[in-house]
DNA sequence: TTGAAAGCGCTAACAG
DNA sequence: CTGTTAGCGCTTTCAA
């Protein structure tokens, strides 16, 4: 069975009912000078035969793809493995589609050759782009984002592009607040690096609610990882914490996995949490509640990232939304990593 | 700036340089019969004026997208959230792109409609789809599998379908070994649920070693939990095996998650893993090493498996290959969660 | 080695 | 309300 026998066109579907492929063309699309008769009949016609339009053909006389690009920063060696952008994805899919659009991953590779995201974009006649976790700074980000392709940007926060992130800043005043309520009042920190937006402003929170609560800041106790993401950042950040003379109480990781890799420092040093160290995360992965002890955090709403995200971005393509910057609520989990002192 | 004002055409670049547009044509997709001059000096042109092929356009005329879809079930609820399929996927991708196609996910929306998995694929002239963990006897899937689309199906074996998946029998009968060599004789599943391929065959393969060994099955200590992936299952199939009168010295679960849900149950009960009953899990998913205590575990290859598999159905689109099963080597990883007795 | 012409399937003025 | 016509950008015979 080859592929072409069976391709019907709406050339097929005219000469079958006698009309023109005009006509056929304005049903599939909606066009309200049709008669409900011929509409009907041309309906019936196309069902009998098989016929589905063809995306390539609409696209190449329309300018429109109905193609969402998703981008990744690949440095991070993250992305789709990492439960948090996973179920951003999942849920940014999941409204796409419900408004007729497909999700096509955006690469630095055109046709197998190099070339740079916007090129991608172009060569694929994408109509927008989300930009998960992507530095806007990095030369073939700010490329696409200056271009007119319409992007919507997560994590980060720039000038004239539509973003959305979690109130990271609130959420580590929450946290540390909470920290403070059950009577701590050294509280260290295990920062998600410095040159992410998303680092900046939880460091910022916590130093903000620091200062609201007239505790003492103390800049040996801020460990940067570099990065989120991983375990073994948040081990070493905190066994450089601690080996400093004095210890915190009690300590807010920028992420969950620096949290649990703080955990494991902790226990290594003979520590216990919450005993001796309570613990905060950031973000509410699935693996939060699954290690020991379970992780009170800051939990980042995934399913409403995801869903705004693919909203602010078909506004943006269809004209009837700015670029603005949205900042989303976050919640603070409390399960058993930290207690009263 | 608009973006039509900017899109250059291989007419454009047949005007600048004096030639046609066949010839230009011709230098893009690599014909040997231009010569080098011409080659070069229409390259330096399309440098020049910014120049990008159009993918659609290109579609349309040759009937090949250079797209590749991913189909996940939606019904099992997982997707790209759970950490092995994200893994899967992200080497799939790597493949694929490295070769020159690009990812899309595969809905039943087809332009914002319903319609079938094998409708979204003619819609957007899909070249192959891998089938990620969807039953190939759910009509839809079976419909796509049936047509004349080359299809990759991954965890589910089909006869004349190119599948890939690990060797489940093996590694379950490698994990009953080595708990047997730890001096269990008392060994129970958390069975990932009989109407999966990877279910079934994990169950197979501890049966299987247990006769091996001379040791008795007992029916009672098989306890199903529907689904691999969710810790709440094996919460529950543990906590129902720990009704029994008389308690097997270890378990060995079809997932990790079953066997994180297994150690809580078990902890829960008030016994100790692995002073009173040993687990092994299957997959190494992340969590594996962070749960207390480190479980010993059946890996799966992600890397291999989304590799081979992107290699496998370009090879079927581009004719080269044919339909064959592929079974991938599993490992053992051993941490901390078996004890000897 | 190069090019003219036709066509991929669809849409968008514009007439009728 | 329906149809004619002319593309969208590219590839592909086939002839020169």
């Amino acid at each position: 069975m080859r592929r072409d026998e069976l391709l019907i066109t709406i050339y097929d579907i005219a000469k079958r009912t006698g009309l023109s492929p005009t006509t056929v063309s304005k049903v599939f699309n909606n066009y309200t000078d049709v008669s409900a008769k011929t509409r009907t009949r041309i309906l019936e016609a196309a069902k009998e035969m098989g016929y589905l339009p063809n995306a390539n053909a609409r696209s190449l006389a329309t300018k429109r793809s109905w193609t969402l690009g998703v981008l990744f920063t690949e440095s991070s060696g993250l992305g789709l493995r990492h439960p948090f952008f996973g179920g951003v994805i999942e849920n940014f899919k999941a409204s796409a589609e419900a408004k007729g659009y497909d999700l096509m991953f955006i690469s630095r590779d055109i046709g197998g050759n190099n070339g740079t995201y916007l090129e991608h974009c172009r060569f694929r006649g994408i109509d927008g782009v989300v930009v998960i976790y992507a530095d806007p700074n990095q030369p073939e980000v700010a490329e696409l984002l200056a271009s007119d392709i319409p992007c919507v940007l997560l994590d980060f926060n720039r000038a004239n592009v539509a973003t959305i992130c979690s109130d990271n800043v609130g959420g580590s005043e929450q946290a540390v607040r909470y920290l403070y309520e059950l009577g701590h009042r050294t509280i260290a920190h295990l920062s998600g690096g410095r040159d992410t937006f998303a680092g900046r402003q939880r460091l910022l929170g916590y130093e903000r609610m620091l200062e609201e609560l007239g505790l003492s800041g103390r800049e040996e106790w801020i460990s940067d990882s570099g990065d989120f993401f991983s375990i073994q950042g948040g081990y070493e950040a905190m066994t450089r914490l601690l080996k400093q003379p004095e210890l915190p109480t009690a300590v807010l990781a920028a992420g969950d996995n620096l949290a649990i890799g703080a955990l494991r420092a902790i226990r290594e040093h003979g520590l216990s949490v919450p005993g001796d160290i309570s613990v905060v995360g950031f973000d509410d992965i699935e693996s939060a509640e699954l290690v020991t002890p379970p992780l009170t955090t800051v939990r980042q709403n995934m399913r409403e990232i995801g869903g705004r995200a693919a909203q602010m971005l078909i506004g943006l393509i269809e004209g009837v939304a700015g670029a603005e910057a949205v900042v989303l609520p976050v919640e603070l989990v409390i399960r058993e990593s930290c207690r009263k002192v």
